[in-house]
DNA sequence: ACATAGGTTCCAGATCGTGAAACTTTTTCG
DNA sequence: CGAAAAAGTTTCACGATCTGGAACCTATGT
């Protein structure tokens, strides 16, 4: 429907497309899917349909829900609560972050590094209707996130290779993205204004581990209308402030 | 090659179940799987490979990583935080596992009603060698779990329509298993000894939420050579404890 | 610049998936 | 309780779809 300029025919894999489709409409739900909803759902025959989840659900990847019904197998479930190395993490630090949500009214999200730049882990909302749309489990790059800046500046990630511009106001020079990093590390936070998206706003802390490395990011973020230059510090100041409480309860070893 | 006897062929689904594989291998390993390693490990055609592996990245099943090879994509890390409205709940339970199975030296497991059972969410394991598996991401019928038996008796989870047994010793009359719901209800904790599998004693408590129902279940599970009936309560008494302190901390409402 | 490895695209052929319908099982309702 | 409908599974002949070898790219390193 939107898509009808520019696009390749892509063929050879229709089953797999299929499979795919059927799988995911499956794990985004949040009720179990009887094979009837999906067939009408999906429009595929009912047969074909019996025959692609019974092969996913042979691989483990989706079960029968005693209900009725598929949903998320053994195999996703394992890997949901495995890709928990980030458990405890979110786990901890869920209440600091809807304090701050709390007080700032903007959304409040926790970042780490990951294989394809910032991975966004944990995202609390803020009570704005404008503000940010949920992209926990998407990854945005390092140099134009206040999450990546400051990550890199207190050796959590490194600087990339490239640097693609996302807006106009992207950082594409390294020796500028230097300075900006230098002041994170100067100043203990770092700030996007408009270089990952025209119009947004956001400032990030590092969450330090025991080595006095950042293992992850706290940030918030919102609406150049709402954040302004002057608010950068106070932000930060707040996200210290409820993060040292947080790290004060646990016993955080040196930091 | 261990599947000689008795196996349906199943046809109608080669190019899905090869899907599945590469997806799977893929989410199992902690490194990007790259095209090549991929190949070798499945023996299909590199060809083949590339094409279903750019129908799954396609999908949003998986996803390219900067250094090379595939991993997770947006949609399962999505899926794996959002697993997550059980994040906070490991995450503020963790330190008490922990403690528990330095403690006892035995595993420690989570277990939360699911749809198809007791869903075991996080497991801390014990020193010894002899020990559970890691099972989290599975399901046990609750007539046969220790967790299952507490959290039916403190409102968690609902007796099961059949009392499928597991072992000789596992209860398949309801009468006898209303006796040990109403049992743990009045001690607080729930046995299991041989029930689910030979051998195996389980002990489990319930973790209960602000309506005084209970959301989960903490329990110690080892072999019955060094789980006698004599431990059982202290096991209990100690589970108690240290969750007690955890919540304390917490603001944990009515309980 | 050359060589090599890793990855993608192409294409003819036949294997494999398709879907309608028959069949079985489960649920609903009179 | 039994009939009827709904839900799900299996079958099977047909041909569309997937396959895999080879050609073709394109990074990376020497």
């Amino acid at each position: 429907m939107s898509e009808e300029l520019g696009e390749k025919p892509v063929t050879g894999t229709q089953s797999i497309d299929r499979a795919c489709d059927l799988l995911i409409r499956v794990i985004n739900s949040e009720d179990p899917q009887t094979l009837s909803e999906l067939v009408a759902a999906t429009g595929l025959a009912k047969g074909t349909t019996s025959r692609i989840l019974s092969a996913l659900e042979r691989s483990g990847l989706l079960a029968r829900s005693t209900v009725g019904g598929f949903e998320a197998g053994p195999v996703l479930n394992q890997f949901a609560v495995r890709g928990g190395a980030y458990t405890a993490l979110i786990g901890s630090l869920t209440p600091a972050m809807e304090r701050i949500a709390d007080i700032t009214h903007e959304t409040v999200s926790l970042a780490v590094t990951g294989h394809n730049g910032i991975d966004n882990i944990a995202q609390v909302e803020g009570s704005y209707l404008l503000g940010s749309r949920n992209w926990v489990g998407e990854s945005v790059p390092s140099h134009c996130s206040a999450a990546g800046k400051v990550l890199i500046a207190f050796g959590g990630a490194t600087v990339p290779s490239t640097l693609a511009p996302r807006t106009t106001e992207t950082i594409t020079d390294f020796g500028l993205l230097d300075q900006h990093i230098r002041k994170a590390r100067e100043v203990g936070y770092a700030v996007i204004r408009n270089e990952l998206e025209q119009g947004l706003i956001a400032v990030a802390i590092p969450v330090l581990g025991a080595n006095g490395k950042a293992i992850a990011a706290l940030s918030v973020s919102g609406p150049a209308e709402r954040i302004t230059p002057g608010d950068e510090l106070h932000i930060a100041q707040l996200m210290r402030r409820e993060l040292n409480q947080v790290q004060g309860l646990q016993q955080e070893g040196a930091a």
